[in-house]
DNA sequence: GCGTGAATAT
DNA sequence: AATATTCACG
């Protein structure tokens, strides 16, 4: 019995120092929390399960607490399977959100194939983790002490800005999330100390979708062009939920910014790639852009052409893109045509077109959507 | 509110 | 490097 005894305390203080190596290394790991959040898991997992353990044993069994005092051979197994399942069941959801969002982007590029679901699965994994809606998780407050998210982010509830079926595919991800929200918040290095330095809270990034700016030219044109249109008229024209007004002045200012003077410092790439312009009611836009086509590859001129230019310049990015080849006339006052531009996500649904930024990897991917390949 | 430029962040 | 946000100023 005294024998059964001191062999229970030996084994109690070598889970002890075996939580505290693996707090240790969580503290660790929290730094990389947007690269590592199932190593992350799978470690908080690890330390309440002995935690768990370590006072349950106390008065159950004496041998199950081997368990815990095997550092080496792993025989925290269960654990492993928890991180398993977890994986299984978030890749499936990513694919069945990314089959989604594929349905949304009504012009879709076989080309970019590939390249796209990486991109969105990527940012899925981060928008998941960092724009954790309210309503399905009302402990969304504590997700993550992620330095650049902010109170003030969060309580916008930026659930609106996601996608409801993906809200919900996400929630058993999210049932994790608030596991380890739990046993975060009683670790006191977590919030405390090394990374609070940056009160000053900036909003999360938008990124202007491809869909997103597409409403947005939408708007201008109907409310008469860039030089015209007035950031307030925009946002309420877009109907977009939580846009705010600075957000469309600055991409308006952007917008004007870049089309006054096009991208000529990148004069032509060696794979000199002619880019078709289209001119719709008086914006230039790529006509990938605009053509209903599946491909846009090739001469592919969809009914909606007005008139097709090509030009040499190489775009960078969205604002680029629109820029006109010539020199444009602004102000000027075209007669926009509405009913030419395919506004895919027309009227209804708001939500589904505004994301946030998690990462500049989003932003980078992003971009390459705008970027018309011929 | 709007337009713009600059600083700053991502 | 590109793009978004924020601020200041008119």
């Amino acid at each position: 019995m005294i024998k059964k005894l001191s062999i229970m305390d030996y084994n109690r203080e070598r889970c002890g120092q075996y939580i505290e190596a693996l707090e240790e290394e969580r503290r660790k790991i929290l730094v990389f929390q947007r690269e590592l959040p199932l190593c992350l898991d799978l470690v908080t997992q690890s330390i309440e399960r002995c935690k768990r353990e370590i006072t349950e044993t106390g008065t159950d069994n004496v041998y199950g607490q081997s368990e815990c005092s095997e550092q080496t051979t792993g025989q925290c197994t269960p654990v492993l399977e928890q991180f398993l399942t977890i994986k299984d069941s978030s890749t499936s959801n990513e694919e069945e959100v990314e089959e989604e969002l594929e349905d949304e982007q009504g012009n879709h590029d076989p080309e970019n194939d590939s390249e796209d679901k990486n991109m969105k699965s990527d940012w899925l994994k981060s928008v998941q983790l960092w724009n954790q809606p309210d309503p399905l998780l009302p402990k969304e407050v504590t997700i993550l002490e992620n330095p650049y998210r902010t109170s003030r982010q969060i309580s916008r509830g930026q659930s609106k800005y996601l996608h409801f079926e993906f809200q919900e595919q996400s929630q058993q991800m999210m049932e994790t999330e608030v596991k380890r929200d739990e046993s975060m918040r009683e670790d006191p290095m977590a919030n405390s100390g090394e990374r609070r330095r940056r009160e000053t809270e900036r909003k999360q990034r938008r990124c202007w979708s491809s869909q997103l700016h597409r409403r947005f030219l939408n708007a201008l044109q109907h409310l008469g062009g860039p030089h015209v249109a007035t950031p307030k008229q925009i946002r309420e024209f877009m109907k977009v939920d939580g846009l705010t007004n600075d957000e469309v002045k600055s991409h308006l200012q952007k917008y004007r910014l870049n089309r006054r003077r096009p991208s000529q410092t990148v004069p032509n790439n060696g794979n000199s790639q002619k880019q078709h312009f289209v001119v719709v009611g008086g914006l230039w836009v790529p006509q990938s852009d605009y053509s209903t086509g599946k491909t846009t590859r090739g001469a592919s001129t969809s009914g909606t052409t007005t008139t097709t230019t090509t030009t040499t310049t190489t775009t960078t990015g969205i604002y680029g893109a629109m820029a006109p080849p010539p020199a444009p006339q602004w102000p000027s006052h075209f007669n926009f045509t509405p009913s030419i531009i395919v506004d895919e996500g027309s009227g209804s649904h708001s939500e589904e077109v505004v994301v946030r930024c998690s990462s500049p990897a989003m932003s980078s991917s992003t971009r390459n959507y705008y970027v018309t390949k011929n």
